[in-house]
DNA sequence: ATGCCTCAGCTCCTGAGA
């Protein structure tokens, strides 16, 4: 079983993209995030046309979540119940025996601002859900676009970003906080290139210099971390004329 | 400190992203 995430900064722009890349790596689910559309502009029919089923969670200019998957995906929920909120930034379901979360992380903008405090209040929110959810799914992956590194390896220039929004001690302890539950970061199950990022600024040839974070994350439950197999962040999409910022990262199960 | 780039929309500028 395959699994992967990617924000794809606008579904409009990107679908071809998606399309593409989904005929080059049929994963069972790919959630994606910033799809920036309302629901009733989502592309189920070129979904449903390359093999795929969709469940997604819309909203207009801003967010935006969907689960894309092979086969159907039971006990949709959208958000975080019991975390009141009027962004569209969760959607999870069980796939194939798996409960999939794919979320979009708030940003932050910066530390001391009124959208960093949403950050922190969103992610004590997640994390009551995911620990009752956990206690419902043992097979679980909480995967997405988290806004959070984990370290100073995943920092392109840790010094000069030293306590800056994705990199403050304040968001990591909340990472951390998710990992307590019972899951594990994927990603670091494996030996990895050493500046391994998944997101690039578009400005500034940051891509080419590779001045890049790695924020975006599969977490799994200890449950299924024996059936791991690899994970690796596919920079491949980035040679697309028009890329997203993000690049998808992709988890194999036994 | 700001622009650098990209996208959506109350579109020829602005807000937000990260």
């Amino acid at each position: 079983m395959q699994l992967a995430t990617w924000n794809i900064n606008s579904l409009t722009v990107r679908l071809p993209q998606v399309l593409d890349w989904l005929a080059a790596n049929p994963v069972d689910a790919l959630a994606l995030q910033e799809i920036k559309m309302t629901d009733d502009k989502f592309p189920l029919q070129a979904f449903a046309d390359a093999g795929y089923q969709a469940q997604w969670f819309g909203q207009k200019t801003y967010n935006g979540v969907a689960l894309i998957t092979r086969e159907s995906a039971t006990d949709v929920v959208k958000n975080i119940p019991g975390f009141s909120d009027d962004m569209a930034r969760v959607i999870s379901a069980t796939v194939q025996g798996v409960r999939v979360i794919g979320a979009y992380f708030p940003n932050g903008q910066e530390p001391g601002s009124d959208k960093f405090d949403y950050k922190m209040n969103w992610l004590k929110g997640l994390r009551d859900w995911v620990r009752a959810e956990l206690a419902q799914h043992p097979r679980l992956v909480l995967m997405g676009d988290f806004n959070i590194t984990f370290d100073d390896a995943d920092v392109w220039d840790p010094v000069g970003l030293h306590e800056s929004i994705h990199c403050t001690e304040e968001e990591r302890y909340h990472l951390r906080a998710l990992i307590a539950l019972g899951l594990v970061d994927a990603f670091r199950l494996f030996p990895q290139a050493e500046k391994s990022y998944s997101w690039w600024d578009y400005r500034e040839f940051a891509f080419r210099r590779n001045r890049g974070l790695r924020i975006d994350h599969i977490l799994v439950s200890q449950a299924l971390q024996p059936l791991v197999q690899a994970c690796v962040i596919d920079k491949s999409p980035r040679k697309n004329e028009r890329p997203s910022d993000h690049a998808p990262v992709l988890l194999t199960l036994a």
